[in-house]
RNA sequence: GCGAUCGUAGCUCAGUUGGUUAGAGCGCCGGUUUGUGGUACCGGAGGUCGGGGGUUCGAGACCCCUCGAUCGCCCCA
């Protein structure tokens, strides 16, 4: 044990049924971004660590101790990245990307934070991402969530009748969210010392975060903090109702989650989360990292990478929790399974599997262990057809097990 | 980063208050049986009991450290 390397911890090595539901959900995600014409973009994997402390926020807690940064022999400080936003942000203003806008897109693929693991969270974990950028309508909130929903549905984790809801909010625009934020830190600071200690550090750090706090110190203040609706500007609400409208015009349930805040600073107007429903099946399979699907709007983001104005919205989720919830997807069975009886026979055999396969059929070759196991081990395994080898009386013997239809078009495939 | 539980063959687990060569089922390999079939029986390989140190005449069992997993907190997807 002590000389076999061990795998990284927080990394999975993803096998069988797992990694058949995790296909399944990258294939459903592929499907349905092309359903709504989201365009294909691969990023780096890592990035100039300013790109992730620039558009996040230096004080996140993502960016201030769950980053994995290095510097490179050049001596560059470069980070992996630990979300998809910020890289497709970077890459949008460095291509010239503004001339698509807007501009739809969509990536999966792995991402990294140290944090300590848990089910449903790992060091290195893997996200699909859907992005609109350059518009300015609340319309993109829309077809950005209707994707969202769809793509929960098809993937059987959401249905007509709930398992899944989008819990949604407004942060309203740059100046709504501040002075919302200056009440809060008013209302929370004259009972600070009442607050659990988390919300107490939080109060200088991140105070919208104490709305969502667990702790039950916290939640008696929640309820009669200031809310965002009093501080929306006329702008900021006409936007939010035209997101709710539409939502409601595209079928898409939801519901009102005015203490819904996001650990980004970059987050503006529209924020939401798809989350399981209370004491659903859902909900208990995943544990206390109950967010499948997370976003929201960002308009502030590219200005704080140096680039214009530019309004945007977008959300990712976490392919491994989504694929938790898909459950075990069997590994389909061979087409045929080719058996040789008879060791003298394996050319043959070999001959006839290649045809098969180039006919378009899947096939597995059975040829090793004891000759007599070999039809068991076949019949075992699960194929449709078999296509046995043996010698019987000193002749060639080839014996089909299938009906008469897929008999006679393998005997014609073999010739 | 904090707290709790756990870690025995490829897998699922058993191993009595610490006491002789560490077990079972499944899987794997081989043999016999059956012979248009997922049969039955027999045999075999495979473990320095996560790793390191300690207590003891003696440790898989107790103590410490370490690594990892799981469950909360935190954070988030």
């Amino acid at each position: 044990m002590s000389k076999t390397p061990q795998a990284i911890r927080g990394t999975q090595d993803i096998f069988g049924p797992d990694a058949e539901a995790f296909a399944f959900v990258v294939e459903t995600f592929e499907r349905v971004r092309k359903l709504y014409r989201f365009r294909r973009v691969e990023m780096p994997v890592f990035e100039k660590t300013e790109v992730f402390s620039r558009a996040i926020g230096e004080t996140t807690d993502v960016v201030s101790k769950e980053m994995y940064s290095f510097e490179d022999r050049g001596g560059d400080s470069l980070t992996l990245r630990p979300e998809f936003t910020a890289g497709i942000a970077r890459a949008y203003l460095s291509n010239g990307w503004q001339q698509h806008a807007p501009l739809k897109v969509a990536t999966h693929g792995p991402l990294f934070r140290y944090e300590r693991p848990q089910k449903g969270r790992y060091r290195q974990f893997h996200q699909i991402d859907a992005e609109i950028i350059g518009a300015v309508e609340p319309q993109a909130d829309v077809e950005l969530l209707a994707m969202a929903d769809q793509l929960l549905k098809e993937l059987g984790i959401a249905n007509e009748r709930g398992g899944v809801t989008l819990h949604l909010n407004t942060l309203g625009d740059g100046d709504s969210r501040e002075a919302w934020r200056a009440a809060l830190v008013e209302h929370f600071r004259a009972v600070k010392h009442e607050l659990s200690e988390d919300s107490q550090e939080r109060l200088e750090k991140n105070p919208l975060r104490i709305l969502d706090s667990k702790d039950r110190r916290d939640q008696r203040f929640v309820a009669d903090a200031p809310k965002i609706d009093q501080f929306l500007s006329d702008d900021a609400r006409a936007f939010f109702d035209a997101v709710t409208s539409g939502l409601d015009a595209a079928g898409v349930k939801w519901t009102r989650a005015e203490s819904l805040v996001r650990g980004l600073d970059y987050y503006r107007h529209t924020a939401f989360e798809f989350i399981p429903d209370e004491g659903s099946e859902a909900a208990g399979k995943l544990g206390s990292q109950s967010t499948i699907l997370g976003g929201g709007r960002y308009d502030g983001l590219m200005e704080s990478l140096g680039g214009a104005p530019t309004p945007a919205v977008g959300w990712a989720a976490g392919i491994e929790r989504l694929a938790m919830l898909v459950g075990d997807r069997i590994e389909p069975n061979a087409d045929v399974i080719v058996v040789v009886e008879n060791d003298d026979l394996i050319d043959h055999a070999i001959a006839a599997i290649a045809k098969i396969r180039a006919g378009g059929h899947s096939a597995e070759l059975m040829a090793t262990g004891s000759p007599r196991k070999r039809f068991d081990k076949a019949v075992k395994a699960g194929a449709d057809k078999i296509v046995a080898f043996d010698m019987r009386d000193g002749t060639e013997h080839v014996r089909f097990k299938a009906d008469d239809k897929a008999t006679a078009s393998l005997e014609k495939l073999l010739g």
